[in-house]
DNA sequence: TCGAATTTGTGCGTATGTATC
DNA sequence: GGATACATACGCACAAATTCG
């Protein structure tokens, strides 16, 4: 009996195996923290703590009053993230059976001075001036992904473009816009993280704290590597993916 | 003072708040329990479960009888995922500072009868015969990433790169692995997502359990849309991130 | 070298509020 | 109204590791 793991993790992963193996099957419930105190001869708290492990992980949700059941984890869908759809209003298109029905976002912007981090990533000076656009994404009614992006005022004031979210331009993507005003977007580089979500993330993505998240920072370019626009892509993790499709050049 | 958060809550995002703002620097100490007790007027229980919000968030980590401490969660470095590095042996070159210096990885091979969701990413039926091999990266002596490869048996049965990992074609990558045997692979495609680590994944990865992962879901086909190999690739989501370079066809 | 104090990590028993059945 | 169940919170306790006198 060399089970060194604390009692919690072992409750944890005894009732993650069973999910696994479809003795718990989705929708189930889980049993109720009385029954595992007594199933496992543990205590209030070490139960719950066990609990919490595996709504952490996504593996069950609570309802108040009703019961802790097993999630449906399988993925909702793919973000395809190719040349023809990333740059687009949505950042992508949705490869999924039912969501496809209705697809909304709203867009509000700000001037602001950039700050280090943005400025690093755009090219510029820490403190120049940018327009930063918060945008939120829905699929079918839910919260689906949220961006902020940042795009140099150097380059679009004055123009009509230099709004994302009006004038004749509106909601066209990133190429289009900055082609209106003769600048050709030739490629963006995304690099793909993941983080538990802040409090502020999951309020707006409908999902509970902690919960993982996974993060894109994106920044479109120039032929010459000019940056001209960042943004910060926010996705619930528990039920989208990205898909890449890389092709080799042989 | 309408904050209907919960106590620990309220902790954890002052604790945050103090550490994003630089108030608490890396390195530094966070309060200990006691000083906690006293500053919020909390629990023992309670201010503990802010704390673990926080090491769970990655912000901090603790030392056994030291105290808790912010962790420096600047990246150490992207993993570059194009057509030139994509199916390398390490699955991507490295690009940061100092890690390059040593890269190591171990496999072991066996064969196995294919599951159904690696049947169905290879489009075989399930319980054919396949290779799976697991894979152990280390850069810089820590572990980086873990990966779990299928191959078809069907196809590489008999032929001298039947295993990954030993033969004259060892340690090539999968595109000269399947070139030797009269096949071409043109491209890769990436389903990207992440979640909490599994208990076992966070001791080959040296990292705290719950803590976020990266997975990468990669398939490998020809021209024809054929899958010749797939893997699933699991990587620590505070150290690394993945870079796509995506390029538009105008 | 020993021992006391501190700190983390874990665990137990109990209590309260609130939602559901 | 009562039973059940989740979510949060309090007080206490102990083992293991570190620090310091």
């Amino acid at each position: 009996m060399g089970d060194s793991r604390p009692v919690y993790q072992r409750i944890a992963d005894d009732l993650r195996r069973q999910i696994d193996e479809g003795l718990l099957a989705v929708g189930a419930r889980i049993p109720s923290r009385s029954e595992l105190k007594r199933a496992y001869a543990a205590s209030d708290q070490t139960v719950d703590r066990a609990v919490r492990v595996l709504k952490a992980a996504g593996y069950a949700e609570g309802q108040f009053g009703r019961g802790v059941f097993v999630t449906d984890r399988r993925p909702l869908g793919n973000l395809l993230r190719t040349g023809e759809t990333v740059d687009s209003p949505f950042a992508a298109r949705i490869d999924a059976g039912a969501a496809t029905a209705s697809l909304l976002w709203e867009a509000t912007s700000a001037t602001t001075a950039a700050p280090p981090r943005i400025a690093e990533r755009l090219g510029i000076a820490v403190g120049d001036r940018v327009m930063c656009t918060q945008y939120e994404y829905l699929a079918d009614r839910r919260p689906l992904q949220l961006a902020t992006s940042w795009e140099p005022l150097a380059l679009t004031e004055g123009t009509e473009v230099v709004f994302p979210e009006r004038g004749p331009y509106a909601r066209r993507g990133v190429r289009e816009r900055f082609a209106a005003i003769g600048m050709r977007v030739t490629g963006a580089t995304e690099l793909v993280g993941s983080r538990p979500a802040t409090t502020l993330e999951s309020e707006a993505l409908g999902c509970s704290p902690g919960q993982c998240v996974t993060v894109i920072e994106r920044t479109h370019h120039t032929a010459d590597g000019r940056a001209v626009e960042t943004s910060d892509i926010v996705v619930r993790a528990d039920r989208w993916r990205l898909e890449y499709r890389i092709a080799f050049a042989d």
